[in-house]
DNA sequence: TATTGTTATACTCTATAACTATA
DNA sequence: TATAGTTATAGAGTATAACAATA
């Protein structure tokens, strides 16, 4: 509103291109091997991984709406398929009776396992190998700031709805 | 098929996890920044933007879905909406009758003017900005290779039907 | 016979707003 | 009154396969 825009120059741009090219290209790739190979969806596979990988196995539906998906009716929906499928359950909270948690199975387990293999193969020949040597790290040094800056701004639609 | 796997550290699934995340919010902002002052999808606008900044303001579709688009029924579609929107012009292609020629028209490129300043400001506060400094031309450097090893390989859904 | 592009169709995903229930 | 989650609904986008026309 007072800083004059700086005329994103080449370098720049190219690198927002680049970065969003990888992205849609390797995405569309991930989503392949997660459907052909487990049936799910790129976004049931970020739920299933948080709930595998935390400690209880559960989250709640905040939690899990909370850098995974935009709206909340979209999560309701992605949830409702897994249950539908058996790889998770879903129950009232215990402290908070409006919250309901989400816990993946022993079903959802197993999917999971079956995917992964795959899952790291693709990303392994289609992102990592093609990196420059060692520079998986240097990747994560640039775009960590950047994902912490978006997850705390406001573009998100899942924006709060007032929360905390 | 006969490299074992690596075990995809952690480093590695980090980095990742990072670029899909930011690019996914990246994504979601960008296209709402188009939608709000362009009424443009993404793709509609990295179409536009290939005509707009081609020799002859001109591209034919096999040409456009390269790079664009995972399917040519979809690249169809949005050019069909460009063109009921009058962005565009669609036009038999001289060399080869079988070809179609899509030119961008004076209103479209009116309406990417109209919506470059907007973009650059949000690609800038989202992810220029926040990258630290002077590490644009280091992503890519990292994504470059990456970005052509994807475009060159097979997972392309609009893969060369045969092509060429 | 191969290539270019379109169409028809079916489906997945997403988002908004209205609504219920608990805190 | 504010928060958690669901539902209804409507719309946008995508992909597959069949098709027509040209090379």
């Amino acid at each position: 509103m007072s800083e004059p825009e700086p005329p994103l120059d080449p370098d720049l741009l190219n690198a927002y291109f680049a970065l969003m090219d990888v992205a849609a290209l390797l995405r569309h790739s991930v989503e392949q091997q997660l459907r052909e190979e487990g049936d799910l969806s790129y976004v049931q596979f970020q739920v299933m991984a948080t709930l595998y990988f935390s400690e209880a196995g559960s989250a709640r539906m905040t939690d899990l709406a909370d850098g995974i998906v935009h709206s909340r009716s979209g999560l309701t929906y992605q949830v409702g398929l897994l249950e539908k499928a058996g790889l998770v359950t879903r129950a009232p909270s215990e402290r908070d009776e409006r919250g309901v948690t989400v816990t993946i199975t022993e079903a959802g387990r197993e999917r999971l396992e079956l995917v992964m293999p795959g899952h790291r193969e693709v990303v392994n020949h289609l992102l990592l190998q093609p990196l420059p040597p060692d520079s998986a790290v240097a990747l994560v040094e640039l775009l960590g700031p950047v994902r912490e800056h978006l997850r705390a701004a406001p573009p998100r639609s899942a924006r709060p709805r007032g929360r905390r």
